[in-house]
DNA sequence: GTCAAAATAGGTGTTAGACCCCATATCCCC
DNA sequence: GGGGATATGGGGTCTAACACCTATTTTGAC
């Protein structure tokens, strides 16, 4: 009888993949029962498979990640999922555990971390990346704060938006006072409430955020 | 006596990272002898390691992923390189070579692959991924068309380009010229100089450019 | 060995933007 | 009608960024 934990991996890059793989697998505990390389295709797997986990990244193509910890969670409650994140995408982390995320790694986090991630995971208990546990904690007990931080986006007004597309495409103050005709002074003000919002300091920060957001088309 | 290949794994997820290192030792005829973070630092590990050969992650925070690769052939010439990319920088595939890398995989190449294709470089073969060998032929075949492509990116220098990936990235003078340990002077005239060639004129204008350029990762 | 390009760095300004303060008009919601 | 969010504007200060000037050392090509 083979006690292993049976584990799906979700990822999108092979390499990545394989890397995970061979780090489960020379653990020692954990089978790798299925691998998927979108959400849609970590849902039929999860289906299939019925592992007792599932290694999710958030960020793969077809599928958002959110709604792939929504649909696994309701067709099989009973598997764990850990989500794994290459990119900065701390703001989700909320999100993620509302949405049924039993652990949450990001990118920083070391092998080890994963392997014992998973342990934990399986073990009934949640886990969060001591990197971004603060937050959390914060968010949890603050409530409002980190979830306007995780909602950010959906923070900012219209107004706001359409002035922050114009920053990321480049655009100076005076310029788009003149492209919206309204005041420099709005327009600086309209800045100011965006950084303090996304709590950014500077406009190349604004404008990488602008990208990262999809907001400016390259 | 070892005679396990000696290899340096460049790349800044922590988590690839281990699962690359995994994966190389368990195939047993390679020793990970060091392991960076960010290009600076592939280069002094290389320089301290001497490993036969640099697995490289072209997509790292700092330094963008061909000034890394001529640092290294220049100080290292003996050193294999293998390039490897998370993203859709096939675009990049002839400068990389160019520069001095000895292979090229890219983000579809599974383990296996990336474990044949550093015994093929470490053999002194070049060698590329299937999935894309095609389009670097023709662009040795053409010629012309994939070098003129981007005139002004072309007349930037490699320290211009070092500079602007970290103007994309968010950071101020002050923390670009510590980091190089060169005066803000410098890195102002590097700054300006950028401008002239590229026509652009503030801080987020450079850092749009950057990230349609694909030098500042999301 | 010469010459051009690149990288380095300093001086002296101007200006855009970040960070404070403040006020007003509109709108919607309870 | 009061309260909150939104959009609009103005005051000021201070610093990073930018422009334009100079000059040295290093590097590589011819």
């Amino acid at each position: 009888m083979d006690t292993k934990k049976r584990i799906v991996i979700a990822e999108d890059h092979t390499i990545v993949r394989d890397g995970l793989r061979s780090l489960l697998i020379s653990e020692g505990d954990f089978n790798v029962v299925g691998e998927a390389e979108d959400g849609m295709e970590a849902i039929r797997c999860v289906k299939s498979s019925e592992p007792d986990l599932l290694l999710l990244d958030l960020n793969m193509p077809k599928m958002d990640g959110i709604s792939t910890i929504k649909e696994v969670k309701k067709q099989a409650p009973n598997v764990k999922i850990l989500a794994l994140t290459m990119h900065k995408d701390e703001e989700y982390i909320l999100e993620a555990f509302r949405s049924g995320a039993d652990g949450y790694c990001i990118k920083t986090s070391s092998g080890e971390e994963v392997l014992s991630a998973i342990k934990i995971v399986l073990s009934g208990r949640q886990f969060v990346s001591p990197d971004i546990s603060d937050k959390v904690l914060e968010g949890y007990l603050e409530g409002k704060k980190t979830l306007k931080k995780e909602s950010s986006w959906d923070s900012l007004t219209q107004r706001e938006k359409e002035v922050l597309k114009l920053v990321g495409e480049g655009y100076q103050n005076k310029y788009i006072s003149d492209y919206l005709c309204i005041s420099i002074k709005t327009v600086e003000k309209h800045r100011a409430n965006i950084m303090e919002k996304l709590d950014l300091h500077n406009a190349s920060a604004l404008t990488a955020y602008a990208f990262e957001k999809g907001l400016v088309v390259k």
